[in-house]
DNA sequence: TTAGACTCGCTATATGGTTATCGATATAAA
DNA sequence: TTTATATCGATAACCATATAGCGAGTCTAA
């Protein structure tokens, strides 16, 4: 994996109903996605799993494991069709029906995240940012306007907006994160590093780019630095 | 759970070198790393895995096994001193020695990387960005140049750039990773979503943010459109 | 000084995901 | 029409990681 760092657990305790796909499968299945989009812009239609794994990385067991996870069928020989299995795979992820999402923290990574256009192909409308600095309340960005704080937990219960995005410094996501559970915020997209205290059913996953960065300068301190540790590497 | 995503063998095919130390854990030491920094920073000196993982949501066992991988050892009773923790935890990420990076994409995202100032605290440096935009080439952003991706190759062997960062349209992240390769570049870290092809020995890491998306979007039907599913669930 | 409790470190087991195997079926070619 | 081949779907073996259990050491407090 790039290692995926997957971790699949990254994220804490157990669950409370396992999900029933794997992590990594379930992790899988966009890539597949944007694998597909492309084949149909060049006119394939027809696919099989011995053929996707070629190209992505992976064996064809895999490939077709993953996709059964969607409930979709293939036929022997000829394997899957492309659009069906594009339906397939949005259907399952939910990516159908467009989820309204509020963002806070309109800094340098809430500002990229604002102005990815391509969110609304993958279900994702963020519909407003908010912030506490007087100096960015009041500002559109990206055509999306600026709201303070103070709004939040109101706006999401009056929009019935359930997703959040979390790009804050460390120190504030917590605070934020509190204001969203009483906002009624279902699901929350956490680019803080902290581990955020939130009530049982409310889902969270972090996406910690210093987990790969850790995995990127260790690898690349074993090649380089450290012949020494290669001995007492297992 | 957050799970995390990483998904760890998200990245493909089996490694030659297999790693001393479980995907996972290395995805989890950063956490543990910003923990232990903000205890140190109100003055706590020492720490034990019980309290580690009530604090981040895991079992001491977990945790334990986890920073045993970087060697440091602790005492019982007492557990472990803090300070050198994060130094344990540094070394053996390789976050003491500064890795130097080439960032190519100039969009969105990678502006966003580049005004990033803590990445220095986590052994990385941004040394210069590309592109292909005749408008980006030549402007400054958060002080550092925007160059023509022609002299991406050259520069990197100049300069001995082992570090790669990919933040272009998924179209153009294969030629630019060519490109990186061509210039001695070690390591990529692809932020399109895409499978790059890059030889053997070449460290690829996919920040594949979709996949996280994936996981919110499929939760969140699961729990609002479909009871219908939820039978159908295992 | 001594009893007690807490925590580390090691070894063993359990869980879950990945990989291999096998039979069935549809297509294509003879 | 018949035969060969590729692929799917399901089951089973395998492997990595997570969890549990146990013994040993050290600090605290009586
Ligand atoms: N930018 C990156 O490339 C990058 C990389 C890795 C991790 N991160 C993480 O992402 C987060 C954001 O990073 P950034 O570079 O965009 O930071 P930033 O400083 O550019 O932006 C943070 C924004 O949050 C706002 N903010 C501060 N306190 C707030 C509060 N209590 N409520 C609401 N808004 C508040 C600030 O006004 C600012 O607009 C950080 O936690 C950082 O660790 C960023
Ligand atoms: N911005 C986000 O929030 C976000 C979220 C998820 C994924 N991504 C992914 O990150 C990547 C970048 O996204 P973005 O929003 O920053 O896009 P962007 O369009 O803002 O920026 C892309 C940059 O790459 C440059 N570029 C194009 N072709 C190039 C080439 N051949 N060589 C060098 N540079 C080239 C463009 O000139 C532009 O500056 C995309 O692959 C996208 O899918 C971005």
């Amino acid at each position: 994996m790039v290692i995926d760092i997957n971790l699949s657990n990254l994220a804490g305790p157990k669950l409370p109903n396992p999900p029933s796909i794997p992590q990594p499968s379930l992790a899988r299945l966009p890539q597949y996605h944007h694998y597909l989009v492309d084949l149909e812009a060049r006119g394939i239609t027809r696919i099989s799993c011995s053929q996707i794994g070629g190209d992505l990385g992976y064996i064809p067991v895999q490939v077709r494991k993953d996709l059964q996870y969607t409930g979709i069928i293939g036929k022997p020989k000829t394997g899957y069709s492309v659009p069906e299995l594009i339906r397939s795979i949005e259907t399952f992820l939910g990516w159908n029906n467009i989820n309204e999402a509020f963002l806070v923290g309109a800094g340098n990574l809430g500002t990229a995240l604002l102005g990815h256009e391509r969110f609304s192909k993958f279900g994702l409308r963020i519909v407003a940012a908010f912030d506490t600095d007087p100096e960015k309340i009041g500002l559109w960005i990206h055509e999306k306007a600026v709201l303070s704080l103070d709004q939040l937990s109101d706006l999401a219960q009056r929009m019935s907006v359930h997703l959040g995005i979390i790009t804050t410094p460390a120190e504030a996501a917590q605070a934020v994160a509190d204001e969203m559970v009483k906002g009624g915020i279902q699901a929350i997209w956490n680019f803080a590093p902290v581990k955020l205290r939130v009530p049982e059913n409310i889902i969270v996953h972090n996406e910690d780019l210093y987990s790969t960065l850790a995995s990127l300068s260790w690898k690349l301190a074993r090649r380089f630095n450290v012949p020494i540790q290669e001995k007492e590497a297992v």
